[in-house]
DNA sequence: GGTTAGCACTCCCACCTTGGGAGCGCTAGT
DNA sequence: ACTAGCGCTCCCAAGGTGGGAGTGCTAACC
């Protein structure tokens, strides 16, 4: 669909770009007067109205009214956004910072990402968020079983870091040789990817003595909402505060529809893996484009970064439509880089 | 201090409650005729004025201009708070949404906080946060090195259910056998406190083999930052949202520090560690009485929730210092009441 | 045909003015 | 000690106004 409509002609385009850049950077809609002298295009500002028009008509303008400039419709940046050229875009500042922030080395896969969202949302003054590894192509490194006396905990740790927890009540009849035995079945588990343990536990639940039997369906349930993300995900956030910001173009109930959209982690799971491209590009979800993004004039740029050949994670930024799409892409793709190989480093 | 200025003549306190009253209802500045209708003193608007004019001299009231009504000051409110009979203030409905939140039994503390903290936030319409348990005076259940690979996971799990990690460079010269020796020589702090293991750690780590020395060391230093909070520490919130309200008395510039500042744990922990009042009283924090609050035009009412009789945690409320103090107020005590109930049946 | 200059027109917005009202302080009288 | 009354202050919402930005159109030009 990137492909649908390249032919504006030349000048065209130009001028929706010049458009786009101009609103992007100043927040005020644009004239053909501005254009005419801005964008070097050496015709006047009539027949930039010309145009402007016709793109109006075409749908990648509006109109606040009658006397006012141009400002880009969502399908407006769509064309803008496309017809971006691919790479680049980074500017010196950013590039350093960048490098800077990556150069302490931390272990822990979670708190890379911390950083790294944080880092986005300073690069790009938008709010960072990430969506972590999903666990099911994670080995398992250890589960365990823990007598807490009224309760048990079931703990999962997988290969990349992550540590998962759930608290229980203690199973009829379990005694201190209950657990014993279950940690050592459990044991037996390592290495396999928390799909793999989930089916086999599944398994052992089954035709495992009966005492065990509700403890390994709750180690099997562990290992699955770890998988899903389910309620328990934990999406991490980073410079939330940036879209309070006093230049920003939302109105008081929009930001704190915002906010309250940002709070409620499944539905912003569900945003992004709506738009998360296929493969690994960037991908670049503009206002109106998703439903939730269209009810809060916001835009998502987002890439997914991989351990290996193996994507397993989400990061990017969240912004108003009237974002700086170039400086965003270029960040997010940058820092998608970085946390890529710092990811499959990690995993050695 | 509280009881400082209790005198002002009975007249006077109802004027400046009047005040207080109106003002947290309207958001609009309170004059005396207003006050002379609504207080039910029985005095003229005249003389309300007078009344007004001496609050003001005393500094409980100001003025936005001449002619413009009154509205507390920070000592105003704190008059106020003070002067609030001890109990009740619940509304039905209220009383009701905390009944049935709690019908639900969860296991997990960490998950009665964010039920809490959300709870909180819906009942007061400010933005609930709370300081999980400090590890100090937590048994350690388990206490683990897990060999990575590359790197090492130490895991530290507490008997109310805390889980912290830390993963580390792989020490040199630390074969699988390490592990296992460590992890045995670990099992012996079983039952420990925090700060006793952590005690114990460092003394093994002295006295110990040479290449467990380094291990030890780490497993001492998760649990010190588990005890500290440190930068690590996950404080709860909930309701963030609420504080971006169309009717909230802040300006845009003041919303965005203040997200800003939510966003930084290290310092709301530090807040909310000189607002918590010795005791299991709620504490009740206004505007410049603290510098935090005082910048942000924000007051915090927080209480300590308990385990039997150690105090294990603070859970609260944020919202603006035109607050409506009676229902946050009620609302805090009553929940940190029930949390309080549920970690010590947690705990057995 | 595409481009341009020019111009009438629209509409907003920032600015000012203005009247009314809310609320105050003060004083004098009860 | 309280209150009625009054003059004063200051805000604020409601018009009114001018200017400016920007448009769309037309007619001329290359």
């Amino acid at each position: 669909m990137a492909e649908q409509q390249p032919q504006l002609g030349p000048r065209k385009g130009a001028v929706l770009r010049a458009v786009v850049e101009e609103y992007v950077r100043s927040g005020e809609p644009v004239g053909s007067e501005t254009i005419a002298e801005h964008a070097g295009l050496g015709v006047s500002s009539a027949t930039i109205r010309n145009e402007l028009a016709a793109l109006e008509e075409l749908g990648y303008l509006k109109h606040p009214h009658t006397s006012a400039g141009r400002i880009p419709t969502d399908t407006g940046y769509r064309f803008y956004v496309d017809s971006l050229p691919a790479g680049g875009g980074l500017k010196d500042a950013q590039r350093r910072a960048i490098a800077s922030h990556y150069a302490e080395a931390i272990l822990d896969l979670e708190e890379v990402l911390k950083g790294s969202v944080q880092l986005l949302s300073r690069l790009t003054r938008y709010a960072g968020l990430a969506v972590p590894p999903n666990a099911s192509e994670e080995p398992v490194v250890r589960l365990e079983v823990i007598d807490m006396g009224p309760s048990v905990m079931v703990l999962a740790v997988g290969q990349h870091g992550r540590v998962d927890k759930r608290v229980l009540d203690r199973p009829d009849g379990a005694v201190p040789s209950t657990f014993a035995r279950a940690e050592d079945r459990l044991a037996g588990l390592r290495g396999l990817t928390y799909a793999q343990a989930q089916a086999r536990l599944l398994q052992m639940a089954a035709e495992g003595p009966a005492d065990e039997h509700e403890l390994m369906l709750h180690v099997a349930e562990t290992l699955r909402t770890a998988q899903q993300g389910d309620r328990h995900a934990h999406m991490v956030f980073g410079g939330v505060a940036n879209l309070a910001d006093e230049a920003q173009a939302w109105r008081r109930e929009t930001l704190r529809r915002l906010f309250e959209t940002l709070e409620h982690e499944q539905e912003m799971l569900q945003v992004l893996s709506d738009v998360t491209a296929p493969g690994n590009a960037l991908s670049v979800t503009i206002g109106g484009e998703h439903p939730t993004t269209g009810d809060l004039d916001a835009s998502i740029v987002a890439a997914p970064f991989r351990s290996g050949e193996t994507t397993i994670g989400t990061i990017g930024v969240v912004g108003p439509t009237r974002m700086d799409y170039v400086s965003a892409m270029a960040s997010v793709r940058a820092v998608a880089k970085r946390l890529s190989e710092l990811a499959t480093e990690l995993d050695q």
